[in-house]
DNA sequence: ATTATTGTTTGCCATATGGTGAACTATAGA
DNA sequence: TCTATAGTTCACCATATGGCAAACAATAAT
């Protein structure tokens, strides 16, 4: 229903960072607290704990805090919203291609190899 | 083979704001000028120049002038590199499912409907 | 030759972003 | 209880972002 394009902003945003990246593609695998996500990246917590946030707040990951430690998993469902996105533009595009195969096809039926 | 990150940060940098992916959505119907483009938004051109840039140098667009007017275009292999990244995502997130599928049905050969 | 149109450049500004170190909380372990 | 561990919060900073108005090309159009 909602406000989808706001979620494409922050779906594309959140995604535009490589550590952000990285963090989904390590919890693709499986899901893991906090200290053990940040532990490939040289940057201090704080700010290793700012990109969960905006990963969290984007959707693209929920978690849950047990005892002291804060595990962090995957929300796939992010992954195809932005990936539909994606497809759904490329529809576009190859409706208008397919316009333009039809115009060119009808204007000139001999040879097409002109640039 | 060269930094693909980079071009994978600028890329869906490019595509988190709502004006940048509606001119590309208007460029995969068809190809236009600066001014035609920039019309349906409220902002001056000075700032739709700034997105329009940020499109280009993320590869989204190419543009040509030709007299006084630039005529913007959608590369569309960009779309496909960015929708790559996300259908990659996605198979490793499948793999792991796959994994975790048959580790439950070894566990439990009975019944899977568990949570 | 004027004038209108189309785009560009230049400063300027408020806010967001991404990082830091230091202090703090809360749980687990010895 | 004392201490180490895991995470959190806070204040701060430099830079990037996204907007603006105004001045400036450069090319049509009259």
């Amino acid at each position: 229903m909602a406000n989808n394009n706001l979620s494409l902003d922050t779906a594309f945003y959140a995604l535009s960072d490589p550590t952000r990246r990285a963090v989904i593609s390590r919890l693709l695998r499986r899901s893991a607290p906090v200290k053990e996500l940040a532990e490939p990246f040289k940057m201090g917590l704080p700010s290793f704990l700012k990109h969960l946030r905006v990963l969290e707040e984007s959707g693209f990951i929920v978690t849950e805090k047990i005892g002291r430690t804060r595990t962090c998993r995957v929300r796939v469902e992010r992954l195809e919203e932005a990936e539909n996105w994606l497809s759904e533009q490329r529809k576009l595009w190859q409706a208008a291609t397919d316009r333009l195969a039809h115009y060119v096809e009808e204007q000139m039926p001999g040879d097409g190899t002109d640039d």
